[in-house]
DNA sequence: TGTACATCAGTGAACGCGCGTTCACTGATGTAC
DNA sequence: TGTACATCAGTGAACGCGCGTTCACTGATGTAC
């Protein structure tokens, strides 16, 4: 209530962009008619037409939309990680309770990963929407990489490992914890699995 | 080719069922028209609706083929695996790593997970595919948390886990690493986060 | 062994509906001079 | 301060095409007696 409030109207735009969100996540971007998506914002189609070119043009609005609120969130939480604890490994484990805990309180059951719903649909998506879902991926490997480069100075792991792979796990638990807490209409599998990721990062290079 | 010889011509369902996994994994099921499935097969749309009531049906029939090749498969590997060491902890690591060498042999990229494929469309799907996809993910759970009990009889784990979850861990890394594998073309992701796996339960499980 | 009937694996034509896209137009607001 | 023009955020009607589905029919093979 109180931060409704504070928002100022939503744009059309905006409004059109989150909405068919919610629906490509929900039936795929195929099912996601024009048609259904102007009678929820309330505009006439050739309306929708002069917000985007063609409907290729809203995917990829919707993709780097979901790609630029993902960075700011993570951007957040390793900022304020960073701020409790100015060890590499310690901060990088608190950055981690942290998202799992974002993970935990923001939805109900996780609407799901724009990027990764585009990969099983990627040939009804033009060549940049697909470049884009790419660009996410290894934006994560990198974001993640360059805590473990830190860390690996200074705590050597238990058992060698490739840096890149054991970045791209968190992406890996992230997306597959998302499909399994749609499958199972289960909240607690997403940050239960980033829990994981935490705990090997841990016996991975934490001293004994 | 000798593989190929001693095959029996497959049916004309079974060919229909075959490329309609694979456009599926590609596009999506809404943009899977029955018109390009025919055309490919080579059949009339109504010998189509000879083999399958509606284009539900063809999703279900995915679904449940889906979901039977993949038991055999793991049954496969995990039988082997049991005979190969009777200890759990060392027979389960060894299973770990066969499955990651099938993942790395079969594919060129791995073409995709229907049960996972199916989450992100599921509004298109009706009830009963839907519940099938979440009996597919049960079962892994069912199935990888009882190597998980036998192993925790005999090894106990470093860090207090929830089995459920650590069990479910392996659904959410091979999903998110099939998709990482797609975006990225890259076809070694998913066998490394398979052996991700396989590192974490030896550091959770195996005495120092 | 022949005939009658049933089942299997389709064909061919037609259906209506929803979809994405286009085009000419409009009323309200902003900007130049 | 008034007029002329431009831009913004849409409207309304029409388009053709592809889609899933239905229906009556068919030729080849299998089964009963």
């Amino acid at each position: 209530m109180l931060e409704s409030a504070s928002k100022k109207p939503a744009s059309t735009r905006e409004r059109l962009l989150e909405l068919a969100e919610q629906m490509v996540l929900r039936k795929g971007f195929a099912s996601t008619s024009i048609e259904e998506l102007i009678a929820g914002v309330g505009i006439t189609k050739s309306g929708f037409f002069y917000h985007f070119k063609d409907k290729n043009d809203l995917a990829r609005a919707l993709m780097q939309r979901y790609l630029e609120d993902n960075k700011r969130q993570l951007d957040g939480i390793f900022a304020r990680a960073a701020e409790l604890h100015e060890d590499p490994l310690h901060s990088f484990l608190i950055g981690l309770k942290l998202f799992a805990e974002l993970m935990n309180s923001v939805h109900d059951v996780h609407p799901g990963c724009i990027a990764a719903a585009v990969i099983y649909q990627d040939q009804a998506f033009d060549a940049e929407v697909r470049s884009l879902s790419a660009e996410g991926m290894l934006d994560w490997r990198k974001r993640f990489r360059t805590h473990l480069d830190r860390i690996v100075k200074r705590y050597p792991p238990k058992i060698d490992v490739d840096l890149d792979s054991l970045a791209d796990m968190m992406s890996a638990l992230a997306d597959g914890g998302i499909i399994l807490s749609k499958a199972l209409k289960d909240r607690t599998t997403l940050p239960a699995q980033i829990m994981h990721y935490r705990n090997y990062i841990k016996l991975l290079f934490e001293p004994a």
